[in-house]
DNA sequence: CATGTTTCCTGTCTGC
DNA sequence: TGCAGACAGGAAACAT
């Protein structure tokens, strides 16, 4: 799945690709995949046609590029009157749900550049400025005026679970003790002290890589809760970007249950969880930069590149890295949690 | 209000 | 060989 470190090199290679480019066209070819827009296909297509993509800024899962009125490609329409903010008022906003990918054709790549590693193209496919239309190929939008040269960004999504939409930027309805702090990859020159996220993510919390999350905050956060640790580690506005195969690996490696109540938790061993979920996610966005081109577009159930490091995560039966005990999967909220029998005893309340 | 459960979707895999 | 059912899962929507 594309999670936390997967969104994270998706921006890195947006922010260097399409970033400055301006939308010529929009092509929608599956309606479900923008149904969070308001207004449908035809409204989205509007919203987006004439604005440049000025950054490419991330929270948690969540991806968005915020729009700027392009000066010399103007759409035909009615003058508005200019927002007064100098940051732009919306953003193009993308979710890559399980199987998202977000392609970029037609670029021209320089020097160190991998083609196929920046945004998960497919070998072979990569460098082409074809028009080839993916299978899963949903939306495409018509770049012009890209540094890279890109020709189109399309959004491919197989299960769906994806989507993109134009989203008003507000301020952020969740912020950490009492002030508002900015979201975590603010791009530089555009007043990074503007806490302005898409209205469907104001109420995100942040994530473990942002470097504005304040850490003893969360652990009072989470202790505070009355559920078990991985809902927690799961909760959108307790924190964000950690979806089920992370949240496996970090309880692994904090040695602990995953149906351990936060609210018995000592506080070192959230600490821990945490400081081990923020690891984990680190380790993997370091190898995505690298060795996943031919493996990271194989999104169809499996974790892709980071296949090999998993420690518990899809290894049920076999045996535990540390210890050698079988992993054990139960049922967990209409999916699997995996675990070491061994290393992580299960609290004994609770027995599934 | 806080927490738990269901639902959306498609392609692959398993078992009969 | 076919085909129903299980499975994968983020997060909104709904239920308790």
């Amino acid at each position: 799945m594309p999670e936390l470190p997967e969104v994270e090199t998706v921006r890195d290679g947006l922010d260097r690709l399409v970033v400055g480019a301006v939308v010529r066209d929009v092509e929608v070819f599956r309606e479900y995949s923008v149904r969070r827009h308001d207004g449908g296909p035809g409204s989205f297509r509007d919203q987006l046609a004439g604005r440049r993509l000025s950054a490419a800024v991330r929270r948690g899962k969540f991806l968005w590029l915020p729009l700027e009125e392009a000066a010399t490609v103007q759409p035909v329409q009615p003058v508005q009157p200019e927002p007064v903010e100098a940051y732009p008022a919306a953003a193009l906003l993308a979710h890559l749900g399980m199987s998202g990918q977000l392609l970029v054709r037609g670029a021209v790549l320089s020097g160190e550049q991998t083609p196929t590693a920046v945004l998960g193209d497919e070998p072979g496919r990569a460098t082409a400025a074809d028009d080839w239309r993916h299978p899963h190929l949903r939306v495409r939008l018509h770049l012009t005026g890209a540094p890279s040269g890109a020709r189109y960004l399309d959004f491919v999504d197989q299960r769906t679970f994806g989507h993109l939409s134009v989203q008003d930027l507000v301020h952020d309805h969740v912020p950490t003790r009492g002030s508002a702090t900015p979201p975590s990859a603010v791009p530089a020159g555009h007043g990074s002290d503007l806490p302005l996220l898409p209205e469907p993510v104001a109420h995100i919390a942040r994530d473990l890589l942002d470097p504005n999350l304040d850490l003893d905050d969360l652990v009072r956060r989470v202790r505070r809760r009355r559920t078990q640790v991985k809902r927690a580690l799961l909760d959108q506005t307790v924190l964000s970007g950690v979806g089920n195969i992370y949240a496996d690996e970090a309880l692994w490696r904090a040695r602990v249950h995953w149906a351990r109540q936060t609210d018995k938790l000592r506080v070192a061993d959230v600490r821990r969880v945490l400081d081990s979920a923020a690891e984990v996610m680190r380790e993997a966005l370091a190898q995505g930069g690298t060795s996943f081109d031919e493996l990271y577009v194989n999104v169809n159930g499996q974790s892709g590149y980071f296949d090999r490091s998993l420690a518990v995560y899809g290894r049920e039966n076999e045996e535990c890295r540390r210890c050698g005990a079988l992993v054990r999967r139960d049922a967990f909220m209409n999916r699997s949690s995996f675990s070491c029998p061994v290393c992580q005893p299960a609290p004994r309340t609770r027995t599934p």
